[in-house]
RNA sequence: GCGGGUGUGGCGGAAUUGGCAGACGCGCUAGAUUUAGGUUCUAGUGUUUUCGGACGUGUGGGUUCAAGUCCCACCACCCGUACCA
């Protein structure tokens, strides 16, 4: 009797004595590079949802070494991240410590589930080693002037003395002990993403991604041609820009909105509005953005009574601020156009401010209108549609130089600054005269203070603040310096890690460019849609620019990407809340890794969103089993091969067996892993109603499923008689002759319903398919009496008889 | 609000090009083997039926000889979200 809990130990530890998964260097082969999205090494341990992809990725690592390639099957640890901090907030702990025995329990949980990295290439973050490079390009992102300081609102709670993360905070309050949270700005370090705007937007189109995702990051970084257009402040010498698509419909302004947090507001707020405007701004400055978003349905604003003059027709319209205006996007002000944009609509609706329309086609004293239409009201655009409309007025607005034409994005720069302990320092000192300067490159790694009671600093910096040790610092001329005390987000070890697993102990650069060449582009990179847009934005903008600097030798790092879906209980997100969490080490311990490996392959296509059953594993543990039964004897104490595998082919199985060779290997290189596995329990069903199966066939089988199930199946082999492991055999191929029939079974619908069957020899004429069909006696029974008016014959599928 | 996705038997799903809807598996029913069964094997299993058939892929329309698949309108649910001017 199989038992999986000695068999599936035995293997791992064979293939990792062996080395069996080693990176393959033959430089006669080609490579295949097959990636899982960086896990952050969770204290709760894995969850089925991560075995999914990685098994998926494991399969294909397998089926490529098999095929005859170099694989780079790697894996490593996203470390740093809120949860350690907070832990070693509320412990006095250090998180590092945390942090590796949390890896060391992930580590093992994956092991147990027998996937096939390559471990000696096995990288963390957290590692001074690793995060030399990260501290590194931000050096060389420094120097090309992509990385500055600006000021940026952050969620401040006084209560806690610290920053909190968006995630933290719930209605305006901390998540832990409630206390309010407020917006306030702060010097933040800034990636200027937004340089890499329309190459991130174009080289889109190479990339064999998933169509939406490619849709989401279009939409995400969301270009928009309009105008900037300038308002002068009446009766000052101040001015402010606006970002418009619709500058066609400058003459039909009424008011202008400028964001709360607009600097501008304060200059010019007049002295009877002041109690008003600070008491709005007041009122937002504790509002998530969230809740923000929310008051959409009630817009709020308040007027600051000051004028803005309309450029186009010098009329002074009121400038109001407003929450739905928002200081990131644009230029943090708007020109409002009630009459043809639904936001500018219900605002001026609800504050009685004038509606003037100024593109036929709507109703303006029903609702906006935003379609194209003639221009009135409008002086020198009237009678012109929106495009022409469009086009002269930025040609007016250029020509009075008081406006000209502009692209925007919608994507943001990368707020780059977090205010922990737990992160990459940013390895910059702040001198006491204003000069701000990199730490010498030969002087990285810029270490994190080792530091076990770690308190938050009281203030919006982050716990290093309170290290004055660390913190300050002198040059060799007597001038101080301070440390920055902002770390790196998390986003940014995961920016780049893929190019550390090709070369992980390079200590002269992040990696060997030789090395690079033969490795990149990342060939299938297989992770959750949940990082569509934020990860796989910024790690694309890192290896543009690293492709600039002449580091990498792909535009592009990651060529094929595939989006796993989630894996759901009761129809919900997994959650510990909700108590529906499936413990992947449950179900290694009761039915094996192979059984929980077969169950998330089949349990349907691996980008759909399904249910978990937890009948399933116990379900493919039947068929595994049956497997095992059909191949190998072990009634008695050592298994042999059944008697059934024997060496003469007698023809039965020839079909169905190259029929699964192909669509297997075809289903697998399609990340089609559940259908694939359907072939293989239809073979074995075939296997089944035969007496005798060719040794060839069983040990096909036994190659096309080891991806699938590896334990069993290099157990399979070893008792069929061969003494390497199944991985080192060469992938089954078919014999494309095995599969033709030289009949077929066609359909016959009258009038589109079916009414019977023949057999039928392949490629016959439509002409005795026909005769074949109208022959059969069911069929007659429906056209007798009837005029048949057309027969439609689709060659070896279906006859279709009008009648009538 | 915006962006993306998903709806097929009791359940997970299959049908890649418009051409026999429900492959494969779970569950269930019956039988066989077994001291026993949460084992194994065999057969059956969309609904309905006057056993001819009728109905059936979220809803309502449409195109077509033929629609799960294409078009239009809608509904429900899931994910993401920064009011995108």
């Amino acid at each position: 009797m199989y038992n999986h809990k000695v068999v599936e130990k035995k293997w791992q530890k064979y293939w990792l004595d062996h080395k069996t998964f080693k990176t393959g260097t033959d430089p006669e082969k080609p490579k295949y590079y097959v990636l899982d999205m960086f896990p952050y090494p969770s204290g709760k341990g894995l969850h089925v949802g991560h075995p999914e992809g990685y098994t998926a990725t494991d399969i294909m690592a397998r089926m490529k070494r098999a095929q005859g390639y170099n694989v780079l099957h790697p894996m490593g640890w996203d470390a740093f991240g809120l949860p350690a901090e907070q832990y070693a907030l509320q412990t006095g702990n250090d998180p590092a410590t945390f942090t590796d025995k949390n890896i060391a329990h992930f580590k093992e949980q994956l092991q147990a589930l027998g996937f096939s990295y390559d471990w000696d290439r096995e990288i963390k973050t957290t590692d001074p080693n690793y995060y030399k490079w990260t501290q590194w390009i931000f050096e060389q992102m420094y120097k090309k002037g992509l990385a500055y300081e600006a000021e940026v609102p952050v969620n401040w709670s006084p209560d806690l003395g610290t920053v909190v993360a968006n995630e933290e905070v719930i209605d305006g309050k901390t998540e832990r002990g409630g206390f309010p949270v407020y917006r306030r700005k702060m010097r933040q370090w800034m990636l200027r993403i937004t340089a890499y705007a329309d190459r991130l937007l174009d080289d889109l189109d190479d990339l064999d991604w998933p169509e939406p995702i490619k849709e989401m990051q279009r939409n995400w970084i969301g270009r928009s041609v309009g105008a900037q257009v300038t308002f002068k402040v009446k009766d000052t010498d101040k001015s402010f820009e606006v970002f418009t698509t619709r500058p066609d419909t400058l003459f039909g302004c009424s008011y202008t909105v400028l964001a709360p947090e607009n600097d501008l507001v304060k200059e010019i707020t007049t002295p009877e509005q002041k109690e008003a405007v600070e008491a709005y701004i007041k009122s937002i400055e504790s509002k998530s953005d969230l809740e923000r978003t929310d008051l959409n349905k009630d817009k709020t604003g308040v007027f600051t009574g000051a004028y803005a003059i309309n450029p186009v027709n010098g009329e002074a319209v009121p400038i109001w601020i407003s929450d739905y205006v928002l200081a990131t996007y644009g230029t943090g002000a708007v020109m409002a156009v009630p009459a043809h944009d639904e936001r500018d609509y219900a605002f001026a609706t609800k504050f009685h401010l004038p509606i003037k329309e100024v593109v036929e086609g709507g109703d303006v004293t029903k609702e906006a209108f935003a379609g194209d239409g003639a221009h009135v009201n409008s002086d020198f655009l009237n009678g012109l549609h929106n495009d022409e409309a469009k086009e002269k007025m930025v040609e007016w607005l250029t020509d009075h130089e008081v406006g000209e034409k502009k692209v925007n994005y919608k994507m943001r720069d990368w707020n780059f600054s977090r205010q922990r302990y737990w992160g990459e320092p940013i390895p910059v000192i702040h001198w006491e005269d204003g000069e701000t300067t990199l730490v010498p490159e030969d002087e990285l790694p810029l270490t994190l203070p080792k530091e076990t009671n770690i308190q938050p600093s009281g203030t919006p910096e982050s716990p290093l603040a309170n290290l004055t040790d660390w913190v300050n610092v002198v040059d060799e001329n007597g001038r101080k310096g301070k440390r920055e005390t902002n770390t790196m987000p998390q986003w940014a070890g995961s920016s780049w890690y893929f190019l550390r697993y090709v070369d992980p102990h390079n200590d002269q650069a992040l990696a060997d460019p030789e090395l690079l060449k033969r490795w990149m582009p990342v060939d299938l990179y297989i992770g959750g849609a949940e990082h569509a847009t934020l990860h796989l934005l910024y790690a694309r903008f890192w290896h543009k620019f690293l492709y600039d600097l002449g580091v990498v030798p792909t535009k592009e790092p990651f060529q094929k990407l595939y989006n796993q879906g989630l894996i759901l209980k009761n129809h919900e997100k997994m959650s510990k809340s909700r108590g529906n969490v499936v413990n992947p080490d449950d179900v290694v311990d009761e039915y094996g890794a192979d059984s929980l490996r077969t169950y998330e392959m089949f349990m349907g296509p691996l980008n759909a969103s399904i249910d978990w059953d937890d009948n399933g594993p116990s379900g493919v543990k039947k068929f595994l089993d049956r497997v095992w039964r059909t191949f190998v004897n072990d009634l008695d104490l050592d298994p042999i091969p059944s008697e059934k595998v024997v060496d003469e082919n007698d023809g039965k199985l020839d079909k169905i067996y190259n029929e699964t060779v192909k669509t297997v290997t075809e289903h697998f290189e399609d990340l089609r892993f559940n259908t694939a596995i359907s072939q293989m329990m239809v073979f074995m069903n075939a296997c089944q109603k035969v007496d005798k199966i060719p040794r060839e066939y069983a040990e096909g089988f036994v190659k096309l499923l080891a991806p699938v199930a590896p334990h069993m199946m290099e157990e399979i082999w070893q008792v069929l008689g061969h003494d390497e492991s199944v991985q080192l055999a060469p992938w089954p191929t078919y014999d494309a002759s095995k599969l033709v029939e030289s009949t077929v079974e066609m359909a016959v619908t009258v009038n589109g319903k079916k009414r019977g069957t023949f057999t039928i020899a392949k490629d016959a004429s439509r002409e005795d398919a026909q005769a074949a069909a109208l022959g059969l006696p069911h069929v007659k029974e429906f056209t007798d009496g009837k005029e048949i008016k057309k027969v439609i014959v689709v060659p070896n599928k279906i006859v279709n008889i009008v009648a009538k």
